[in-house]
DNA sequence: ATACACCTTTGACTTAACTCCAAGGTCAAT
DNA sequence: ATTGACCTTGGAGTTAAGTCAAAGGTGTAT
């Protein structure tokens, strides 16, 4: 039996996180003491390693909490429902992947355009691209 | 002249976007009309456009913030300033990004290493690896 | 005159995942 | 008996970038 600051500490968490999980419904612990102090078992702990691992792979609490509603009913559930909820996260990642990738261009191609020098930036192509409509970066009339 | 809701208009936002970038002190509008209303000129229109491309680049409002208190001072800042703006955020695009990847492929190793079929998950090796201290998936063992 | 679209202000709400605070109870050691 | 560490609860605050609502003023067309 682990107390609430024993398990943080074990887990490496804080102890505020274990109230917060308490509340929406991904870990309770399984008793009280007498006085009230929240009490956690080894499956308690076995359960939040189970969420900070899925935390790690990229999941969030809500998608966890169904990750765990599978976990304890394993029997009546299949593995398409599992394996659907990692492709659905999957493919989130995936299209912020891709929203992070067109950043990544954008902000490259500025960056490869403008000298980084102690001139005045009034000729700097970075703020000419962002004030002009076209997307495009002119090389051409960058410092005379 | 515009009035709020036709520039809204004009730019394809919602006017209480207008009304939150002025609090936020990213555009305030070069007038008003004797009734109070809110006047944007051209010019106005003009740095509503740069901060929206600068959004599209990846930008956010304080980083654009700081991007339109160079613009508004070209003469006094330098290429450098502007290209460290920019190289910053590429940095932090670049770290998401990454992190982002390594989600990638811990879901693509669990997606792939379940047959998402209809048994039941009591032998699911995604739960399996959430389950385990180990990051590793174990193919042998799913249905026998 | 009255409908109607548009404008004003203040201020609350949203999402995610915590994190912190205040006021007070519990427990072991000194 | 009194520290001091630990626990309890409820509730508020954080960040980002809006979004919405309420109550009321303005401007124009019929
Ligand atoms: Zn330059
Ligand atoms: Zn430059
Ligand atoms: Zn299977
Ligand atoms: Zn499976």
């Amino acid at each position: 039996m682990y107390r609430i600051g024993e398990l943080a500490k074990a887990c490496n968490i804080n102890h505020d996180t274990l109230r917060f999980y308490e509340k929406n419904a991904l870990l309770t612990p399984s008793s009280r003491s007498e006085s009230g102090y929240r009490l956690y078992t080894e499956k308690d702990k076995d359960i939040l390693e189970f969420i900070l691992r899925a935390k790690n792979v990229g999941f969030t609490l809500s998608e966890i909490k169904e990750l765990l509603s599978i976990e304890v009913d394993k029997a009546n559930n299949a593995c398409a429902d599992v394996k659907t909820l990692v492709d659905t996260k999957l493919q989130t990642v995936e299209n912020k992947l891709a929203e992070l990738i067109r950043f990544q261009a954008s902000l490259k191609r500025l960056s490869d355009a403008c000298c980084g020098g102690e001139e005045s930036a009034e000729h700097c192509t970075i703020l000419e691209a962002l004030e002009s409509d076209t997307n495009a970066v002119r090389h051409e009339h960058h410092h005379d």
